[in-house]
DNA sequence: TATGAATGAGGTTTCATTCAT
DNA sequence: TATGAATGAAACCTCATTCAT
């Protein structure tokens, strides 16, 4: 249906703007939104600079859209993990495996992602739209909690709380891997998120 | 007769410096690094801006001041409550009360501070000076972590990693709350981070 | 098509460079180095401040460029009219002449040039590229004389210092000329410092 | 009288001002006018920077004054050298000896004075006060130049025109011997600049 | 559609001068 | 008289955005 709508414009242009986010990303990433030049992405993306202006309107506007494009596809491929199997604790080790091997292909957006997200700024680039972008991913880790929940899988927690907590870890875990400060593997990351989750701290 | 070995000059000195600092760290928490201006923080520091080059030479000088300042005391603060109890459960109450209650009363710094050290762009502000008061913190928890396990108070995880995660977990309560997005009280929230912490997630 | 491989955006580049250094001429001529702004240079050449920088990275490097072109435009010349004549007296001649009505002509670059080179503060513009130029200059008159001195057509003198005294001489004329202190034309400036030059003050 | 006048108010007065002329030669010499700031200078002369706003109103005032300080002490000492022999020939040898030697020992003056008077931009620090003191010095040549013409002790030449091309010869030799361009004895220069003025470069 | 030269607002930093002590 | 902290007017330079080609 939409392939069938699609000019042979629209192809040509949507391809350009995905050459010029992939550009930004780099340079984003590697700069912060500030130190990026649209020089710089230009220059990154092979094009001239007044091109770009051709496809996004402001700087901003071409790191919001690579902000959004991430996250929408890190969330769908999340949830998609979660739904193809049964059970929270597979549903959960869904959560925290998608994630870091997300994270370990895309470090460039994980930058950007973290950067972003990690801006307690009182006047962040991403507006309210953004900040819902980032709640639903704690929601829908929240449905998944309360389902189980419900079901006596686990214990009765605050769904919320708990969402936010994963949520977190498996970001610190993502920033230690991309910082290279973890000196394990990557699996083994990935259960020792999954032992603590399950087990806590105490003895026996 | 001046104390500690201070002069009249001194003490204005410092007040000035303090002044302007505390006025930085209002402008970085509400526009960033970049987006802050040295006109804003003399208007805010209520100065005239060469004042300011007085007393800190550049603007990124200011900010690392506010930062390491913060940081100092956090850590101090931080590492001087665990070490008042005993036993690693008081001790790693502690850790998280310590810090939560300082995020809920040193907010601007907590912006400033979470936003630079959320930042993963390639060219930090801070050097490595300050990856190094970073790692510390975990440091210092880690090794709390492994006495611990020596004398068989936690089962034997992963110390290193496990601080990561409980620095984490406590920074997103701090996160959480500084953006009111937590409905709860503050010490419910540390009670929370204290259940998830020893019990994990199974039922019984 | 492109005469001499120049396509048209390197005509129009090497126009507005052009401009831009006449400009810049005229604006450091009238204030020196240090009170020249590139507001002012920017005005004069009738262009945006910016777009000052779209051809030359700093301000010290508008400064260089219009003295080098200057120098070397007036070296090359006060050579080539050195070489076409025969004879040593022709050829000082040559060289006198030559510096003079350069001068007459380019006032904005005498006024730069003779600031600079009179400039013996430790910290000068130029760096030793530029002393350099200066010397050759020099030394180019050093080896005519030299030469003549061999043939026997000047009695033996020190050839390297006299070099300099003849271009102290002329410079001395130009700079009167420049600051109208001079009431006599040009041609009876030039014929008195060939008279000097070849009978000294003796009598007779 | 003048002495008896002086309270001790005074020569205190005087005496601080010799020292911040003394440091602002110093830095003007290394800096030239726009790079030396006040705080170099009151560095330099070890007091407070607002002390010095106590004897000079202004920057450039010091900077005159330094100037005109020197050129009066040139001015003087050499019409009084020239004053005290017989003949044009040993007057102008003692123009010449004393302002060669008057610059090897205040380098820092000289560097000041010839930057100051090669300087032709068209707002010159000097007023046209400091014009008059230039062109005094070439005027006292001129006069014993024209009374040695008007006794046949030198031939008829046009004086202000080779007043000038004296006090020029003079002048590059002292600016060569400050850059240590010259590898002769300040002795041997002296006679080469007499030599040249007597016998010009004719052969025989 | 694509280009890149041109623009000019805005940012950081310097420093002569003032002024309260 | 002496101080030096405070001031604020400029200055240089950057870069997002525009626009003529």
């Amino acid at each position: 249906m939409a392939l069938a709508g699609k000019t042979k414009q629209d192809i040509v242009s949507e391809f350009r703007s995905a050459e010029i986010l992939g550009a930004a990303r780099k340079v984003f990433a590697l700069k912060g939104f500030s130190d990026a030049t649209m020089d710089g992405i230009a220059a990154a993306a092979g094009i001239a600079k007044g091109t770009i202006y051709l496809y996004f309107p402001t700087k901003r506007d071409i790191y919001l859209a690579a902000l959004k494009e991430g996250l929408t596809e890190l969330r769908e491929r999340t949830n998609r993990n979660m739904e193809v199997v049964r059970g929270i604790r597979s549903k959960l080790l869904g959560f925290i495996r998608t994630r870091i091997e997300y994270a370990e292909v895309n470090r460039d957006f994980i930058r950007i992602y973290h950067s972003e997200f990690g801006n307690l700024t009182k006047a962040p680039l991403y507006d309210s739209q953004f900040q819902q972008l980032y709640l639903q991913q704690a929601e829908d880790l929240k449905a998944v909690l309360q389902a189980a929940v419900e079901n006596g899988e686990i214990r009765n927690v605050q769904t919320e709380f708990m969402a936010f907590m994963i949520y977190d870890m498996v970001k610190g875990v993502m920033v230690q891997r991309l910082l290279e400060w973890s000196h394990r593997g990557m699996e083994e990351d990935i259960q020792l998120v999954d032992d603590l989750l399950w087990k806590g701290l105490a003895p026996v």
